[in-house]
Order: C-alpha cells, then structure tokens, then sequence
DNA sequence: TTGTCGATCAGCAAGAACTGCCGATAGAGT
DNA sequence: ACTCTATCGGCAGTTCTTGCTGATCGACAA
C-alpha cells in the first residue's frame, strides 16, 4: 500500500482531514503485509492511543476501501479482513487459524471462457487456496486456535 | 446432487430420520442447481408446508453439509450460501444482483508452485469471478436490487 | 492567529445471520 | 405399539458492523 505521506495527500485531496487517529491506522496498515480484522486494527491503534473508539477505526477503514486505497477481503471467517496490498494477487487461507497469506503467483490459463461466461462482464478473478498451514499441519501442538487478524504474511 | 431417494437412505444410514419437513427440503434442494440462502430455502418449503420453522430448516442444512450431500459458501454477501453440486467447480458471481452462476470449467494451471506455498497442505482451490451479469449490465432498466438467493443458474 | 467545519468521542441500540434453550407434542422406524 | 428423535413456537444470545446523538476537540484555511 501507499505511504503514509501519500495517504495523507490523498486523505486531503479528497476534503477528509488527517487526524492523528488517522495517521495511526495509516501506521497500522502500512507496516506489513497483514490482513488483520477491524479489531485487529484496533488493539494495535488503540496501544498507542487507547481513547480512540472502534467506531472511528471501522470508518477509516471504511473510508480507504471506498478511495481505493485497501480492499475488503471476506474469505467467510465472519468478520471482514482489509488488504493493503494493492497488487493483484491470491490468497492462502488456513481452515483451522484463520491465516491468511498473500500469493502473489500470476495464474494465465485462468480466463473464463466466452462460452462459460454467460454475458457477465468479469472484472476480478479470486483465487483462493484453502487448507492447513505449516504451524497448525505439523504434528507439534500449536496454536489450534483462530486468531484475530494478526496473520502472518 | 444425490436424489431425495439416494438423501433418504443416507439420512437413515446415518441414524436421522426422514421427515416431511427433511423430504421437502431435500426436494426443494434437488431440482436445479442453484445456490440457495437458507432463507430461500426456507420460503421454498413454507410454500408447501407452512408451519416449518427457520431453525429446522437451518438443522437440516447443517446436517447435509456435514455429511458432505451439500457445500456451503460464502461469497461475501452476508449469508451463507448452500452449494448442492458436488463436482468441483468455480463460481461466478454477479456484484449487483448477488446472482450465482456455475463453473465447470477445469483450470489445469492453477496449482500452487511448492515455493508459493510456504508449508501450506492445499485442500481446495476456489476461483471467483466477479463482474456483472448480463442483466445487470445491460443498458435496460432491469433488477438490480440484491435477489435473495434464487439464483438462475 | 483565529474561526469554521469536520472529526472524534462515549455510549447505547439496532440490524442481520445464525444458534441455543425449553418443554411439549407429533410421528418415524423398529 | 412403543420409543426415541424431530419439530414446534418463541424468545434470547452471539458476533460483526453501522446508526444515532450532542458535545468537544482540533486540522486546515483565511
């Protein structure tokens, strides 16, 4: 995703002010190559500002989404993830901790052909590789648990 | 998916009895493959028995895809999906109206290269299209409003 | 520097989708 | 015929997300 100094043009490009609360989700984001949850964003925010309220996280967040500048993952764990990557790439989820990894392979052969394409005017593919990662496959205990967004990409 | 004959024999294999309210589900599923909200479903068996409750209709789509005789998606449209085609395949997805078609396409290049896969043990590959299906697109005023899960596939 | 207008806050509630609980009754399968 | 499961109504709880309100703070421009 963009910089933070570029985030910040942006934000004011479009009349929407940079406030510090701002500024520490674009931190957030910005770091690597995550896909945390809106809580997820939070608990982080929130270490370096505990006032700030979920609500103004959801609508930062909402607000990039709608200026392009993160998309909205639902890979059906419930709650939405937000991409800052904003390259065109695939996703590797885990069934049984919710990680998520990028993968950022180009895949040719897949294009819908006309005849399959049933007149629907296709404007993203999304591929998405499920199963085990590493850390929940290996026979060792680990964390069996869902996560809250902290994936690590 | 399998006949409500074939449903009906797995059901009792399983120690589940065949009810009304389960036969009318298993019909309403059977006749075309669409991929049906458990709303859709339930208003589909309301028809003919009004007095089923949501829950039991839910209870019996869950016992179903437990046993593997359906699969349930999620696209990102909020519900759950119910999928009671069992061959592998893609789907394509309409993001005006929420219409779902089928793929049956075979992809022979989407294989994930070990390197990509950073431990990851692959159990399925998912591909989604997405754009907007001929009567969306089109420059006729048609239905653009979400449907509620009779999708025309 | 000052003024304005947008952003944020707390806190509560709603909405959607789904599941849990309960006691009571109907009915499937043996 | 009998037993045990399924279903019923009906309500409440859960999770994620958004809406609302009025007051205050502060970013940005004049």
């Amino acid at each position: 995703m963009k910089s933070v100094d570029q985030l910040t043009e942006e934000f004011r490009a479009n009349g929407l002010k940079v406030t510090p609360q701002r500024q520490s989700i674009f931190r957030a984001l910005s770091g690597s190559s995550v896909h945390p949850t809106a809580e997820a964003v939070y608990a982080l925010v929130s270490a370096e500002m505990p006032t700030i309220s979920l609500r103004t996280v959801y609508q930062t967040l909402n607000d990039l989404a709608s200026m392009g500048e993160l998309s909205s993952l639902d890979i059906g764990s419930g709650s939405t993830r937000f991409d800052p990557n904003l390259e065109p790439h695939h996703h590797l989820v885990c069934t049984s901790c919710g990680r998520i990894d990028d993968v950022h392979t180009v895949f040719p052969g897949v294009d819908l052909p006309a005849a399959s394409a049933a007149g629907f005017q296709i404007t993203a593919t999304e591929i998405v590789f499920r199963g085990r990662c590493a850390d929940c496959a290996s026979p060792a205990t680990r964390s069996q648990q869902p996560n809250t967004g902290d994936t690590h990409a």
